[in-house]
DNA sequence: AATTGACACGTGTATATACAAGTTGTAATA
DNA sequence: TATTACAACTTGTATATACACGTGTCAATT
């Protein structure tokens, strides 16, 4: 699913597109799988793989014995659901976004991550960010990147996208991530850095991420402030 | 995705409750797709099909030319992500929840429903829910049940699970929601009915509820206390 | 007029086959 | 010894075929 080379993705993407540029319109129906399939010169399967990835994405809805509508995504589209990176997050919004290093040296990991079976042992880079937009402090990144998979970063990558360096300067296919989202008290450093009010709270998102083969390696806390926050998400019912 | 009936659902059951009783344990690999095929009496397609639902669910990651790890899920179970219902919730929590109706009555689609394409002239049924756990209120349930779709529904039934009514009582197939995450200052009514503290916050969730045919349903505001909510969320990386 | 039945067409599922490509261990080679 | 080459595994992709089953139309029947 990550390789956009293959045959089933290809189509996907060009599917995708062609509802960018509303060739296919909210509301109406894709073309059926077998006209696909003759459109695209590919068999029925590679249609529906394509199709089923579109209807993950929430982006069309697949209805027996009918067809395939095309949902409006335009109503839901800010991506912070799934693994999205601030950098590309920013690009995709064009909002005029500013990252500034604070902190980029050698530290322990903090406590919340122990508690979830990181090693205490475990050496880690300490990099610490304020995100701005127009000015404003936006979001407080702290991000712990673990040896021996990533051995540092330049400070100057590190202004930029985390997983741009460790996917295209490393080599690494970041695979997935696990996510928590809890509303806090802020300690003083946030409350200071991010300009919060008396009383007003923190939007604390902590996350780990694993490459392909399993590999732990990045620990992420990131405080947003509460009036900046939006979370917005696409979810299928699944009777698992 | 939605019948268990299938031979590709009863073998993801199945996997999935193996990985639930460790007969398959975290960090080791599933006997090979083959192996599978064999064990299940079942194509390698239909194996894989299986075993991708496994993957999206966050309960194995798949890597090529070794295998299918188990990951440990029971890190990350407090299934707040995808559309699951307080009640169900409840169930797999098995927290001490209690439901008080507080209204059961015609009214307006609220505000912010209406700038999202919803229209003024809709009908619905206002349904507010107080939620609580251990006596302490936590929840804020505000649906909107549209008509002709919806009716009405029987106070007695509000008390339990929507979903449940729904997709039983009504024979709806709940298919997918959208969803948005805000953080804001309550109103007096939330204040006091969720026995907020003074400058504290409340945790807003609103979201749109379809059927399988794209039928609109359900819109719901839910108001968490800051200090009760958290989210949970696994996330694969997409480049799409 | 209302119901039924046949049919066309849609997606859903299952199977068999083939080859591409990543991983690992082993044997042959320089 | 170190490297290379290969074999034997793994998952990834693509194709062809078949049937099940939901939806809508339309004509025949009641």
């Amino acid at each position: 699913m990550q390789a956009t080379s293959s045959k089933q993705m290809i189509i996907a993407h060009d599917i995708i597109s062609k509802i960018k540029y509303r060739q296919y319109r909210p509301g109406t129906y894709l073309p059926s799988e077998n006209q696909l399939t003759e459109l695209y010169g590919s068999s029925r399967e590679t249609i529906r793989k394509a199709l089923n990835e579109l209807n993950d994405l929430g982006m069309i809805q697949k209805i027996k014995g009918k067809g395939s509508i095309v949902l409006d995504t335009q109503r839901y589209t800010f991506p912070i659901s799934g693994i999205t990176s601030f950098k590309e997050l920013n690009n995709s919004q064009e909002m005029n976004a500013q990252t500034k290093v604070l902190h980029n040296e050698l530290s322990q990991v903090p406590e919340y991550f122990l508690a979830r079976g990181v090693d205490e042992t475990q050496e880690a880079t300490f990099l610490e960010r304020l995100r701005s937009v127009n000015g404003e402090p936006v979001v407080l990144d702290k991000d712990y990147l673990l040896k021996p998979s990533i051995q540092g970063i330049p400070t100057k990558e590190a202004e930029n996208s985390l997983y741009e360096y460790l996917e295209n300067q490393l080599g690494y296919q970041i695979s997935y991530a696990t996510k928590e989202v809890t509303v806090e008290s802020p300690t003083d450093e946030q409350k200071s850095l991010l300009q919060l009010i008396d009383h007003e709270m923190v939007v604390a998102v902590r996350s780990m991420t694993y490459l392909n083969d399993t590999t732990l390696v990045q620990l992420t806390e990131s405080y947003h402030r509460p009036d900046k926050f939006k979370f917005t998400d696409f979810a299928r019912r699944k009777k698992i």
